[in-house]
DNA sequence: GTGAAAGCGCTAACAA
DNA sequence: TTGTTAGCGCTTTCAC
């Protein structure tokens, strides 16, 4: 893992030339200062109705367009918005994407996009990448509920939105959904159905959601009176594979559980994998609730009961509370916590 | 639609000020020139040992990182990969995404996404905005088999690869499979298991895939000696709506075909959809193949036989064809087809 | 309300 | 091999 590449020389882009009209061709075709171009461009400062009007004409011919490199440098700030997700794989996530994206095109902002792969060691480099290029504002799902390089953008007063994933002790904007309510409800959902061995396959603990959603499933057992067997708390680390060994070590058991709470979309689908493949029946031997809705999840087998998640929303929330930030550095620090929907399909039945 | 937006203000980043540090602060410190420290970080130039080594220590002391947007302006470049793909919740994408990421994040590039919908107007847009930001090159699956915007930003030189659907007409880098060979490979599939009521669901034929699919099926069916019939060719856009939508018209059929081809995932997704809503067995009254393999295809209802793609690596390819055409500008132009697979599961049985 | 001019932080040509 | 210096294209004071 740690061997050295093979040592080829950096690839640096050539400079390819300026075709492109700069804001002096403007000038000079409009009869007017730079200054007043970009005025006219930006929005700021008065500009009289022909000046605008000619200015306009000028840019409208030449079909120029502003350099955005040279604007980032002058301005110190881009219009770029820093996307660090931790899978870019998990539909969850692009769906927050689109959420966010469809926000902030509106202002002119585009996302650069980064793929921690749950690893802190990645996601650090990123967001220095992210402060080098002088993105005006990050969203993150981070993989660690604790985050230095966070702590310290966020003292630098870079505009931060946490998303789906909580950081401990830090002020910082978040959105999030009620986790523990949810895992809990999703529990006694199964109790209501006479469940009393119920599984929980959950995310590592040192992820805010995954912490959560476990500790809604013990609120759940212990509201419903359910003694918690051990064997029962299996952790994953999210990704399909994981829940797929889950779910085989807990058939495994020589009293297997008759229910199973899975704590995210990709470890239900690993779940499922295994439970197939020993031709155990859901629900009626086993019955499987899982975290996120899926578009696909009414044509898996059997349709799935799940915990759906608003995901397009949570990036229409997050993208707000940034774009508020950037315009606003002072506003006090916010917290969004939306709710979730147990959506009931075949996959959970009475046992 | 077309209704104004609230006209506020639009969003200008604030100058956040520079709390980091200069290459000036390094070359104070480290008792040198500042091309010096240009020099030693870019790997460009010839610096003696000792005074890398100087430069090496004042970098690390004052914990130095070269400010990306000074020198994009500067290099008249940036290290930015544009990425326009046509639809981000597609998981197709996500993962061609990753496979470009895995390649060009050696290289210290980033990847500026943008999602075209489809919609050729957005894309324009995009190819603009990425221009302004001076991408070093762009990977784009167009959403059209046309496109001026390309052919000027190409004739422009800047680097560009096209992926999975192809430009007619237009020198230029490119990434796709034997799209045609695919679907006539499956529809000889289904013609051995003596299926001849065959009926496809392809995209749009402004699309080089749904052309090129549509095409592979027309080929097939006469290799088999099946007439064709106008009633079983649907089209629908690539979304999981317009599958489901295509699938109920052929389900509506006075005669319904036995066997369907879908021209890509999410359209198969909407005609299961479709196809367990009217409870059509799966594969005895109707067997489904779809196009690209998904990791949840073996838990789906039931396990789907598809055409799989080779994703990740289309991505990968990609990634360096790019690199290499801006390393090296006046490189021929490649084509890169790769081969899909098809992978026979449940879903596709004899008649 | 408009223009002149000074940089943003870096790189690269040119000099030494 | 190293330093000096002139910008990259834009925005933003500061004068007028």
């Amino acid at each position: 893992m740690n061997e050295k590449r093979k040592p080829r020389n950096p690839i640096i882009p050539k400079n390819r030339g300026s075709s492109s009209v700069t804001i002096k061709q403007v000038a000079e075709k409009a009869g007017v200062s730079t200054a007043t171009i970009s005025r006219v461009l930006s929005g700021r400062g008065y500009v009289s109705f022909e000046m605008r009007q000619r200015v306009l004409e000028a840019v409208a011919e030449l079909n120029y367009q502003p350099d955005r490199t040279a604007r980032n440098l002058r301005r110190r700030v881009s219009q770029i918005i820093g996307v660090v997700i931790s899978d870019i794989q998990n539909p969850f996530f692009t769906s927050l994407i689109r959420g966010i994206e469809s926000v902030i095109e509106e202002d002119n902002f585009v996302i650069l996009l980064s793929n921690s792969d749950e690893d802190p060691r990645r996601e650090k480099i990123q967001l220095n990448t992210l402060e080098a290029e002088r993105v005006s504002g990050i969203i993150i799902s981070p993989c660690r509920s604790n985050s230095d390089e966070l702590r310290k953008l966020v003292s630098e007063h870079m505009p931060v939105v946490v998303i789906d994933r909580t950081i401990a002790r830090l002020k910082v904007d978040a959105v999030a959904v009620h986790n523990v309510q949810a895992a809990c409800d999703a529990v006694l959902h199964l109790a209501s159905l006479r469940h009393r061995r119920i599984a929980l396959i959950c995310g590592p603990e040192w992820v805010s959601t995954g912490a959560e959603r476990r500790q809604g499933f013990l609120q759940g057992m212990r509201t419903a009176g359910i003694p918690i067997l051990n064997e029962y708390l299996q952790v994953g680390d999210f990704r399909q594979e994981s829940g797929y060994l889950a779910m085989k070590r807990l058939l495994d058991l020589p009293q297997r559980p008759t229910a199973v709470l899975v704590g995210n979309n990709l470890m239900t689908l690993g779940a499922l994998q295994a439970i197939h493949e020993v031709c155990v029946a859901i629900p009626d031997e086993i019955a499987v609730i899982g975290f996120d809705d899926m578009s696909w999840a009414t044509s898996l087998q059997p349709p799935l009961t799940v915990i759906a998640q608003p995901t397009f929303e949570m990036g229409v929330t997050a993208a707000r509370l940034l774009l508020d930030r950037i315009e606003n550095p002072d506003l006090p620090t916010r917290h969004v916590i939306l709710d979730t929907q147990l959506i009931v399909r075949t996959s959970s039945c009475p046992a």
